[in-house]
DNA sequence: GTTTTTTACGCAATCGTTCCCGATTTATAC
DNA sequence: GTATAAATCGGGAACGATTGCGTAAAAAAC
């Protein structure tokens, strides 16, 4: 069944005017007289005239709107980015299409496939644990196609990127957990390649030895498809706890560890914060109804959206070529609540 | 910065061959000879060109697209309805743009108008807590648009509908209370004019007066938006402990309106379920490990996507008007944990 | 009164693709 | 050897909107 709607034409031939004159008249251009424009317009709301998009995108060759890669909008990081690079792509007149990736490589280079084939104008891209090809991403980068990264960024493609001051935000969880008095704290990463894991890492690892305290290789299990199994995460804690010496807290790296932990202690009879303190990286406000409430770091999510956004339009509304890329660091947020004390 | 991607002439162009024979050698057409479909394949494939999907559209008078509209993706029964939406509509080549009302008529609005001049093929939507008058949909509705509606329906505009089996739903959760023994048991209600809530309700009414309970109308208390601001909610809840009888039991028949209620138990220093039960519609899979573990009505969100986005994709492609409309009803599902006994 | 300028509009090309007609060549039929 | 039928390809219109160019009529300038 299809849905026939108002073109200029039929506009024109009822007004008995050329299509010509109808556009113009419609655009209020000065070659049109002032009584033909209030025809036009008139008729034209009278007949709920809606400009054709699709053919406006044909000759400007720009389709105003975007494509967003994530892995999951059910994740709340990525619904708040979302929310974010909506709010600004709204206001720009822009249009968002989001793909989900399900942290499977393969279905991030089909969903490219598609936005690309969508002609859409841009690319906002948080990549999949899996990716380590960028091949995909590379050609369309270097014929010119405008990219920006947020989150999981690639480092070797030279564009805008939006990242989260991970090494500082560890940093700072491990601080916390030192001055808490624990000793043994291990690291629930993320997957190993992705940049933001190693950030992760890096800045708990410099906290730890800087605070006089030996970092345990054996206290830092990674999770290579970040979460999104839950049987994955048990092996990794299975490993905590099957060396010495015993964690007395844990830094979880990803929302989808985070809670992935606390089942696993459910499960195992494990209470935070007695047997083990817990801090994750999270941006679910249901975190301070939990049991016990979460020590969290938060990330300024829907920020990490809106300027990610505005720098990829920014880009692709730009009239030469682009060179010269940014890279935005947002800091983020300890909240301290009851299972880190 | 322009995006140039191979058109059909520079293909035509570099073989010497006209358009039409390339378009034909594309689509693998009889009237081709194998030498030339092979030459032009080759090529094609070789300088990468794919088809200009806008060019099609303008053709073919449909953007293979279709638009939702939900209030929040945060919520994580949209996120998976989205899901599901996505599945299908993936499956069968068709686009989704979605876009968020915030709870706000006028955004719905705006989204609709937004979406149709995005000259999408169809719409699903769920309307929000606001939205009491329907003629933006229903205009689009009478020329024809396909629409289906789901979750939160529109009695009044005859097309397809997907939803949950809200009567039943409520009048399992009100028994269950029952069983266990609970006498005052509170209704924790959506925005009233919604068709949804009202069915919870009325299921909520037939458990109880089938027991042989009274219903009390002070304990049934509406949350005109649904829940998304939480004063709202805390105004909702203050009434209920400022009347008589006390509730002894609460079942919160939103999302949002679950989560809120914890929120004010913990504000109050309320223990569940020694000083109140409570049960809550709610998808999230976090409920499991709140304090205390959650009894919630779960939905099945990801089929309901799915359904709606068959019902509509069938109706799209139709070829003559569709006339005989469905309205799907899904059960859902009780699932029972500490937070009721 | 003639020339120039201004006003107000139409024609036609364009974007990338499909598809209806022709047109030309080659193969088959008689 | 001629007529007919396939086979193979090109020309050009169409989808809806914009826009450079051309032009008629009216207005202004001389």
């Amino acid at each position: 069944m299809k849905f026939e709607a108002v073109t200029i034409k039929d506009i024109a031939k009822a007004l008995s005017l050329s299509t010509s004159t109808v556009s113009r008249a419609l655009r209020d251009s000065y070659e049109i007289s002032a009584e033909t424009k209030k025809l036009v317009l008139e008729y034209a709301r009278e007949i709920n005239y809606r400009p054709n998009p699709i053919a406006l995108s044909l000759k400007e060759k720009r389709s105003r709107s975007i494509g967003v890669i994530v892995c999951e909008i059910a994740n709340t990081f990525f619904s708040q980015t979302i929310n974010g690079i909506e709010s600004v792509a709204y206001d720009k007149g822009y249009n968002v299409i989001i793909s989900q990736s399900h942290e499977s490589y393969v279905r991030e280079v089909i969903d490219l496939q598609y936005l690309a084939s969508r002609s859409i104008d841009g690319l906002l891209i948080s990549v999949t644990t899996e990716t380590k090809d960028f091949s995909h991403l590379r050609e369309l980068h270097e014929r010119g196609f405008p990219i920006v990264f947020f989150d999981r960024v690639v480092d070797e493609i030279k564009t805008h990127k939006v990242v989260a001051n991970n090494h500082k935000a560890a940093f700072e969880a491990a601080s916390h957990l030192i001055r808490k008095g624990y000793k043994n704290i291990a690291n629930l990463a993320n997957a190993p390649n992705l940049r933001i894991t190693q950030e992760r890492v890096e800045g708990y690892r410099k906290a730890l030895s800087g605070n006089g305290l030996k970092v345990e290789e054996s206290l830092i299990q990674y999770c290579e498809h970040g979460g999104l199994i839950y049987e994955e995460v048990e092996e990794a804690l299975d490993k905590l706890y099957n060396q010495k010496p015993l964690p007395d807290a844990i830094i979880a790296t990803a929302d989808k560890l985070t809670t992935s932990c606390l089942r696993y202690f459910a499960k195992k009879g494990l209470k935070v914060p007695d047997d083990v303190a817990l801090i994750g990286f999270s941006n679910s406000d249901l975190t301070e109804l939990l049991n016990p409430p979460l020590t969290v770091i938060r990330q300024h999510a829907f920020k990490m959206g809106e300027i990610a956004t505005q720098l990829l339009l920014s880009q692709i509304e730009s009239k030469r070529p682009v060179v010269d890329f940014e890279t935005i660091v947002l800091d983020t947020e300890l909240i301290i609540r009851q299972s880190s004390r």
